[in-house]
RNA sequence: GGGCGCGUAGCUCAGUGGUAGAGCACACCCUUCACACGGGUGGGGUCGCAAGUUCAAUCCUUGCCGCGCCCA
């Protein structure tokens, strides 16, 4: 044994074991022929440092990693980053700016050797700080969604998605981000109910015959309208429909013409259609016979206005941005007499999620992937159970979204990320290959090829991340083994970018889903309940935690606190509230060692005699069952609770408490025993503390044998009935004696008798002494005078006091319990007098109604006698 | 507008068709030889409101009120 420090400091501990498993090869330790158990991280972005979300995410998932080591399987963590294309894009740029340097200036090439640097300079930050929580990640086998191997599962997956008809280039409307100078996808899009304004103009018909009013929330737009659309119903515009109106300003001649779309109820039931500057307005105007070629736009890539086709926007607003150009078209068309008037209004705008600037509906060319049908096996696979959702209220999220699902547009104007293995001839046709030379074979010789600049959506890529990180498309032997992965750990808030398109990408390329269970966790809130944000100050620091309370605190309170379906709210006080309870378990560990008791030698619980051992064993088994259960339903509250309760309330709070001064072989052998099975429970929850106390209480002998590698309890043994009876009974009789010291304040220094008034003396060993500093005395008759009275064990005792007892505080408290008991017989007799109860209640329920009333009535008896004697 | 979820002790949350639990906080007592990051004892809840089903509802059903999230 090592003798331990009287507190436990975690921090040296825990650089201490995390180097000597990681250089140990713990992790992972070699085990080829051992059921595989399987779990990729969500890959953090490579600019990305630790948060409090992903300290959650990634205990959970060391917990499940954990155990599954601890049962023997071959547990593999896939570890790695992925390339986070428009945020590392930013990073680099921004640092190129301080040097004055832009990214145009040095060329796709130089730029991307850049990114390369930063990223082997400063990327991976999230890395170390994994380790610090002490993640057993496989690092060996490290990934990055930019890797050679990665890279080419990417272009494969393209092509062959191509290929087959699921992947096309189509000209639509895309989310524009106009910063970032990109498309992003919808689930890129947040939108946001701003105050806005309702702008009711007057355009003019072509024939001067009258004119029609319509109403917009874009004002701008209005210098690429190309109609003028009222609901086939209407009947305040049959006259009009066919009719050609002159726009203002541009004096554009559109045509009136009829759609559902055009809601009558809406401001005058007019509505002007821009179909290349709405989502709504374009899906009119494919109706009305306009091809999107031939949509007219009139804004560039910075979201600044442009020419139309038709050359009719007034030159003084080239140019300008799209805010500004507002104001100017307002006052313009005022100038005009064309604006009626201005209402407010709530305004749905569209925010890009990482630019936070207004998205504009724009017309591009993009690839985009036939998400539909990709969906169909993920939807059915959840549908059947192949995939378990837990917590099951998400599946509806799942069907929902994926039943409803949009073409996803993958390409990204971006220079960083998997470029979009597509080349063009000078006609613009596109030829799809992994490679340029199958490219070119597949154009034929003599044309010139021109490579697409756009790189793929991150997220395309992460999707293959539980098959691309074991080796595919090589057939391995690892590929063969991990998938399907096990389980999979996420934020709900990634189930749509992320879980939902692995699910898609996996049945469509591995013929399977890619994990056997979905686990959803909710988001760690301030303790108010706010989103943490940095712009609100209230992000708390996982790192900052773990340097005050120690990484097993912080990884505690966390699961403690994953309770299904709910977001959690940190409270800082909690993680100090588990940071004692390691100190707790600590100084356990120093007072088994004070009394000579060190490490078990045996999986197995030791052979036991006493009661008290054969009592602990069996809250062993059921606690571990409890455990077990808990894993069984990925409940990890009731996984905290378990143990929690166990090593404090059960082994410390009683049975050291019980054992001390009866140390003998058996005991020892079984507090030794007990203690090992705590350390290897709770190994998967706090496993710097564990480790280091599983070294500590056996050293010498488990230099060779680490904790990380140990074994899963196997008690081989079973409650035992009459032990677990008479040590609750003892266990009542010092509670009852320490609830009349507490009530009637008997000072600990006044040593109490307790004499039998019915029957003799139960055997309590000589735990009654220690632990309530009583002991019992000659049966009797009656109390003598200035006696309290207590009931326990189903027995009724007199206690002698020397000093002058308080009269009515006795009284007082005796009359409390009558009540007590006294309510809960009149309830159960109530019951048990009706005869519907008896007759249609479940035999058990009545049969436990009767024990509990007979029970509950002694106690109740025996109470109001003790309080009758008292006088 | 559609969907999901929540409302249980002062706070944060479990939970069950048979009269409610934990942690923290609170009150009182204790330098009892592992631990004051501790030990002991205790107070505290008409389980959001209303109706229904049932022998029995905090739990099931419906409606209402309040709060949150997602989608359109």
């Amino acid at each position: 044994m090592t003798e331990l420090a009287k507190t436990f400091e975690p921090g040296p501990i825990e650089a201490k074991w995390y180097q000597h498993w990681e250089k140990g090869g713990l992790f992972r330790p070699d085990r080829p022929e051992a059921e595989p158990f399987t779990i990729v991280i969500p890959p953090p972005n490579v600019t990305g440092s630790l948060h409090i979300g992903h300290a959650l995410d990634n205990t959970l998932q060391d917990i499940l990693i954990r155990k599954a080591r601890l049962e023997g399987k071959d547990a593999l963590w896939v570890v790695g980053m992925d390339h986070a294309g428009i945020a590392t894009q930013m990073v680099v740029e921004r640092q190129l700016d301080q040097q004055g340097v832009k990214r145009t200036d040095l060329g796709r090439e130089a730029f991307l050797d850049k990114v390369w640097q930063w990223k082997e300079e400063s990327g991976g930050t999230i890395t170390r700080q994994l380790r610090r929580l002490g993640a057993s990640c496989d690092w060996e086998n490290e990934r990055f969604t930019m890797d050679e191997g990665f890279s080419r599962a990417v272009r494969k997956v393209f092509v062959d998605l191509y290929d087959r008809g699921l992947l096309y280039r189509d000209k639509r409307l895309v989310n524009w981000d106009p910063k970032f100078q990109s498309a992003i996808s919808d689930l890129e899009v947040e939108t946001a109910e701003m105050p806005g304004h309702f702008w009711h103009l007057r355009y003019p018909l072509a024939d001067g015959s009258g004119e029609i009013h319509v109403a917009t929330t874009r004002p701008e737009t209005m210098l690429a309208d190309m109609a003028v659309a009222v609901h086939p119903e209407d009947e305040r515009y049959r006259d009009m429909v066919g009719k050609m109106v002159r726009l203002p300003l541009t004096g554009r001649e559109v045509p009136i013409i009829t759609d559902e779309h055009a809601d009558p109820e809406l401001g005058s039931g007019a509505v002007k259609i821009t179909p290349g500057h709405d989502f709504n307005d374009f899906e009119v105007g494919k109706r009305a016979g306009i091809a999107p070629a031939d949509m007219l736009n009139m804004l560039n890539a910075r979201a600044e206005v442009c020419q139309t086709a038709d050359g009719l926007v007034p030159e003084a607003l080239i140019g300008l941005d799209r805010f500004e150009a507002r104001k100017r078209v307002v006052e313009m068309l005022e100038a005009e007499g064309a604006l009626i008037r201005v209402e407010d209004r709530q305004i749905a705008t569209p925010y890009g999620d990482r630019s936070g600037v207004v998205i504009e509906p724009w017309l591009t060319d993009q690839w985009y992937v036939d998400a539909a049908t990709l969906a169909k096996p993920a939807l059915e696979a959840v549908r059947s159970g192949d995939i378990a959702v837990v917590p099951e209220t998400w599946k509806k999220t799942w069907y929902n979204w994926l039943e409803n699902i949009q073409p996803w547009c993958v390409s990204r104007q971006l220079w960083w990320g998997h470029r979009i293995p597509a080349w063009y001839d000078d006609e613009g046709n596109a030829y799809v290959a992994e490679t340029e030379e199958e490219a070119q074979a597949k154009a034929g010789e003599g044309l010139t090829l021109r490579r697409d600049e756009d790189v793929l959506d991150t997220w395309f890529s992460s999707a293959l991340w539980p098959f691309a990180t074991l080796g595919w498309p090589e057939q391995t032997r690892e590929l063969e083994r991990h998938y399907p992965n096990d389980v999979l750990v996420s934020g709900f808030d990634i189930i749509f970018f992320w879980d939902a398109r692995m699910a898609m990408q996996g049945f469509e390329f591995m013929g399977e889903k890619p994990w056997k269970k979905l686990y959803l966790h909710g988001l760690v809130r301030d303790k108010h309940g706010a989103k943490m944000s940095k712009s609100k100050g209230n992000t708390v620091d996982p790192l900052g935690l773990i340097d005050r309370y120690g990484a097993d605190a912080l990884r505690f309170t966390l699961t403690a606190m994953e309770s299904q379906g709910r977001d959690i709210k940190l409270d800082e006080k909690r993680v100090e509230g588990y940071r004692n309870f390691a100190t707790k378990i600590w100084n356990a560990a120093r007072f088994l060692q004070g009394n000579g008791i060190g490490a078990s030698d045996s999986i197995a619980a030791p052979k036991a005699e006493k009661a008290v051992n054969r009592w602990i064993i069996g809250e062993v088994v059921e606690t571990l069952a409890r455990l077990e259960k808990a894993f069984d339903e990925l409940r990890f509250d009731g996984m905290a609770d378990a143990i929690y309760h166990f090593t404090w309330g059960t082994f410390c709070d009683w049975y050291l408490e019980l054992i001390k001064g009866e140390m003998d072989e058996e005991t020892r052998a079984v507090a030794a025993w007990t203690f090992d099975q705590i350390l290897v429970m709770l190994h998967p929850f706090m496993p710097f503390l564990t480790e280091e106390l599983w070294q500590a209480m056996g050293a010498g002998s488990r230099d060779d044998y680490p904790l990380i590698t140990a074994q899963w309890p196997q008690p081989e043994a079973k409650v035992d009935a009459e032990a677990k009876k008479s040590i609750e009974s003892a266990i009542a009789m010092v509670s009852e004696v320490r609830a009349l010291r507490a009530e009637l304040n008997i000072h600990w220094s006044s040593r109490l008798t307790l004499h039998p008034l019915e029957g003799s003396a139960p055997d309590v060993g000589a735990s009654l002494d220690r632990m309530a500093k009583a002991g019992f005395g000659d049966p009797v008759d009656a109390p003598a005078p200035g006696s309290a009275q207590i009931v326990a064990a189903g027995q009724g005792f007199a206690v002698p006091l020397a000093d002058a007892i308080d009269l009515d505080a006795e009284r007082a408290r005796l009359k409390k319990a009558v009540e007590a008991a006294d309510k809960e017989v009149k309830s159960l007799a109530g019951r048990l007098n009706n005869p519907n109860f008896v007759e249609r209640a479940k035999p058990e329920a009545v049969e436990k109604a009767r024990a509990d009333h007979a029970e509950r009535s002694a106690e109740a008896e025996r109470l109001r006698a003790a309080l009758d004697r008292l006088g």
